[in-house]
DNA sequence: ACTATTTTCGAGCGATCGCTACATAACTAG
DNA sequence: CTAGTTATGTAGCGATCGCTCGAAAATAGT
């Protein structure tokens, strides 16, 4: 199934796919991906629009491989903690510490969150691809939630994590919109303050 | 300071501008405000773009009244019961009942939060207007926090409130993105029985 | 050397964007 | 009536968007 490296038909390409990839990534992140012009993406790509096209075939295309990258490092990342930490309340502080300081590095919150703002609302394949984002994460906080209150109920559990992901959706569209440090730190330590309330019932 | 109706110089217009306002308002609401297009409004509204720029000199220009009318709403509507309503916790829980419902409706959210993702990372003017409406959402959720918790301390309730923010934004994103009236539901859920497990201390 | 295949390059297409210019219509004041 | 003022209607400007096309360049097989 791989095709073969050594032995290739035809002109050969003049760049890295995985240097294009991170790097359209870079820019739909931060800029937005409707923000980023197909020209934006040639001079900071440093390919033509003729060879983003020729191998993606349209800006979706590229986006959805630019998805596929960024959604296995976030998965990595952020989330596997979440479902492998023993101790489920430091994995949940962890987390929002990593979210929380992440967010404030710079106004570019998260791109999934940001896709559901900007695009899932006209682009239905965009707003499957965040809503099963959605569904990795509310997963991945009810493991570390179930782990964190081991006397809570099946019910509780799943409410604490509806909430704590609302809350990270949140805190990324505050990150978005140019909130301060202070802001998002208040947002954090609103969150810290409730899951350290959980421990003591 | 009025301008008087009766006598007018040059040609009267031929529209009321409460319409206008609030049909610009439904569309940038619904389609949101980069999506909407002057052609858009001109069509939907009955009037030329000519007499738009005319009124409101430019789109941002339109918005800007646009928002003044929808802010004024909102605060009549959904943060004055939570500074004047007795009884905090009550307060709470019909804000969170409304703003869910109002959620559920259709997938347009509310409309200063779709400005916090989509406008506010390249517009100061609207990353300010937004930041002024986080601060009166939290400076209401704080009031009715405060009396819905007599007991808990000012850092607590501060902390609170901040949760609740963050909620209330991911509230509106995910229901942005199309996320399905169970969904939503879930989330307002995991808020409501958080909000009565702070009855019980 | 020749063909087949693929990529790169430069130019540009059709559509759409926010916005404007200009003539005309409708009103008031004198 | 005329002059002044404001709104409307039509047309289009300059810029930009995603995307495409045809020729030239670079490789492999024969």
């Amino acid at each position: 199934m791989p095709t073969s490296v050594v032995s290739q038909i035809g002109r050969p390409r003049q760049f890295e796919l995985d240097d294009v990839l991170s790097q359209a990534l870079n820019l739909f992140w931060r800029k937005g991906y409707r923000h980023t012009t197909t020209r934006a993406l040639e001079t900071e790509l440093g390919i033509t629009q003729s060879s983003l096209y020729n191998v993606f075939g349209s800006k979706a295309g590229l986006l959805d491989a630019v998805l596929d990258r960024y959604q296995s490092t976030v998965d990595e990342g952020l989330l596997r903690p979440l479902r492998v930490t023993a101790d489920g309340r430091s994995a949940l502080e962890t987390f929002f510490r990593d979210v929380g300081a992440w967010m404030a590095i710079d106004g570019r919150g998260c791109l999934m969150v940001n896709l559901m703002a900007d695009e899932a609302p006209t682009n239905p394949a965009v707003a499957a691809r965040t809503k099963a984002h959605r569904d990795r994460v509310r997963s991945a906080l009810r493991v570390a939630v179930d782990r964190a209150c081991p006397t809570a109920g099946g019910d509780v559990v799943k409410h604490r994590a509806d909430l704590l992901l609302a809350a990270t959706l949140g805190l990324n569209i505050a990150a978005r919109a140019g909130a301060s440090r202070t802001e998002l730190g208040r947002i954090v330590a609103g969150v810290q303050t409730e899951i350290a309330s959980w421990m003591t019932p």
